[in-house]
RNA sequence: UGGGGUGUAGCCAAGUGGUAAGGCAGCGGGUUCUGAUCCCGCCAUGCGUAGGUUCGAAUCCUACCACCCCAGCCA
């Protein structure tokens, strides 16, 4: 992945200002959290792009949490996202800081653009204030205090602050253009009141600025040479621009806007996350089945893969929907390489081998990958019960299928070939077990014969395996979008998670945090529920499988043919 | 119809006046004791539309169309 470096027109642009001289010094970025929830993979393109920028130019990131209003934000998101940030991959050294750092630094511009006659206090309401602001096509009016003095702004600004007002009595706004295109530009609220005790400044401040004053501020105050954000923030950087060019702060930094990433079938508004997991919709921040870094983390995503998946999308101004299939192919890639082999069978269906001895029991070796013969093998239990996937047999069978059927011949995984003699049902009907018979001269790795037979499948011994609950997931929703819909319940899909009891083979053991069950998938242990008495594991994702496209494309056919 | 953006294949995305990279998906074939992996091949006479400039246009010009964002004392 390092050879093929992906480039973007930030990072062109960059590469442009430092061939040119116009940018000159480190390259100084920082991704700017808002500690009101956790990290989603939209989160991930940005942690990826501002780390990366400045890695590849040997310049520094800053992890700042943007903590202007401490209504909405707590500490516990803190560490939350810094736990993230850290696992995706990424460290910031020294430069973990705060908008709230900057509060006295903050409070002292406010100051200084009320001397220069470019802010002023308000004492609108808020309903008046949307008022006064017109419309996108009509402008705005002036506020009646807009001509107030620098010295009645003075002594009502530090009287806010000294907590002689009420929320909402008075506003600091920036003087700038009632009548601007520019809604952004119509006087912008800059300070508000809140009496209310903040996570970093205890009772300090009575007021708080507002993000668009804070964030381009922080930006300068701490050398950041390029703020990259999201589109819509593409408005704002004329008010981003203007704070800069009325105080003249060293260090002028500039935004970049790029397109957030869109993830189908992927929920991320931070909003609707924190909607399911205080309704308990799901299983907490990092249920496995949300696109959070933390669930990502506990379904088992590797986050090399994210990583990956976060280079291969690309960065652009363009609005995007990128495919679950191309995340899926990073994790599927990375894992493919990673992983060791392991065999399970998730919904058991037992198998009798008649003629094979009743108590003997051998081992047969398995290689531990295929194409990594370094990782070595194992040796699994072989012994006359068996159990084999349900799904492997099928008693009336298309011609296609290559697995066991009545009269056929199968080869097990590393073991023998078995022939399917009996099926053996219960009074309703239904397959209890199959008596199969095993042909001794065909065990793997024995060069004694060249017996070849068309399906392969996996197996644990009966009487030496172990249970296991296994969790198989699919999406959580059903629509491709589902943060278009106002309800977040609508588009729920009622079988996001199967939990199974599966059989898994012995060597098993809790080192092995990702491995793939072969033929079935990439599974992990979970973090959480794990424990030596009940292995709980986690599906990551599916194995390719072209039988179930096989499948689907008969049925197309008989639909077809049906109508 | 005030401002700001964006239109290249089903989904992403290169391309910066010299004749449409790459990835994902899809399709066809080969290898295989995982219907996995791996390998090979196919997949835009076309770049939102219509004009124009030019020997030559996805790239330049003009007009139009579509979609996204903005009217928090949220970020």
């Amino acid at each position: 992945m390092t050879e093929n470096e992906k480039t973007d027109f930030i990072r062109q642009m960059i590469a442009d200002d430092i061939a040119t001289g116009r940018h000159i010094g480190p390259v100084v970025t920082r991704f700017p959290p808002e500690p009101n929830g956790f990290l989603h993979i939209g989160h991930a393109k940005s942690i990826c792009l501002n780390f990366g920028v400045a890695e590849e130019n040997n310049g520094r990131t800053f992890l700042r949490f943007d903590d202007t209003n401490p209504c909405k934000e707590s500490e516990e998101y803190v560490e939350a996202i810094k736990h993230d940030v850290r696992w995706l991959g990424f460290n910031w050294e020294g430069s973990l800081t705060h908008a709230s750092d900057y509060f006295d630094q903050l409070y002292d511009s406010a100051i200084q653009l009320i001397n220069m006659d470019k802010a002023y206090v308000d004492s609108l309401s808020a309903e008046e204030i949307r008022k006064y602001r017109g419309t996108l096509t009509e402008v705005g009016k002036d506020s009646p205090y807009r001509g107030r003095s620098r010295e009645e702004n003075l002594d009502l600004f530090q009287r806010m602050q000294a907590g002689e007002f009420a929320d909402g009595e008075h506003v600091l706004r920036a003087k700038i253009d009632m009548s601007s295109p520019n809604i952004n530009l119509r006087d912008p609220t800059i300070y508000r009141i809140r009496k209310i005790s903040h996570q970093n400044t205890g009772d300090k401040w009575n007021i708080y600025p507002m993000y668009d004053f804070a964030h381009g501020l922080s930006d300068a105050f701490e050398g950041v040479t390029h703020s990259l954000c999201t589109l819509e923030f593409e408005d704002h950087r004329p008010l981003y621009d203007w704070f800069l060019d009325q105080l003249k702060p060293t260090n002028r930094p500039r935004q970049t806007e790029f397109s957030r990433l869109n993830l189908a079938y992927a929920l991320t508004s931070k909003r609707k996350l924190t909607t399911l997991v205080e309704e308990g919709v799901v299983d907490g921040w990092d249920d496995p089945r949300l696109a959070t870094l933390a669930g990502m983390r506990r379904r088992g995503y590797p986050p090399a893969a994210i990583r990956d998946f976060i280079a291969r999308v690309g960065v652009t101004k363009k609005e995007n929907l990128i495919e679950m299939g191309v995340l899926e192919n990073s994790i599927r890639e990375n894992l493919n390489y990673e992983a060791e082999r392991r065999m399970a069978v998730m919904k058991p269906l037992k198998i009798v081998i008649t003629n094979y001895p009743d108590e003997k029991t051998e081992t047969v070796t398995a290689i531990n990958h295929p194409s990594r013969p370094e990782l070595g093998t194992r040796e699994l239990p072989f012994s006359r019960e068996l159990w084999i996937e349900e799904s492997d047999f099928m008693e009336e069978a298309p011609r296609k299928f290559f697995r066991l059927k009545p009269g056929g011949e199968v080869r097990l995984r590393f073991a023998y070939i078995i022939r399917c003699d009996d099926v053996i049902k219960n009074d309703s009907g239904q397959i209890i077990e199959l008596h199969c018979s095993y042909d001794p001269e065909t065990r793997s790795g024995s060069g004694s014969s060249d017996r070849r037979v068309k399906g392969t499948i996996h197996w644990v011994s009966a009487q030496h395996a172990h249970s296991a609950e296994v969790r198989l997931y699919d999406r959580l929703f059903t629509v491709p979008q589902p943060g278009s819909d106002p309800d977040v319940h609508k588009n729920l899909n009622p079988n996001s998670v199967e939990v199974v009891k599966a059989q898994i083979e012995p060597s098993l053991s809790v080192q092995d945090r990702s491995v793939q069950f072969e033929r079935l998938g990439y599974f992990s242990l979970d973090i959480v529920d794990h424990s030596q008495e009940l292995p709980v594991f986690n599906r990551i994702v599916t194995l390719r499988d072209s039988w179930a496209k096989i499948e689907r494309q008969a049925v197309m056919i008989s639909n077809q043919a049906n109508s």
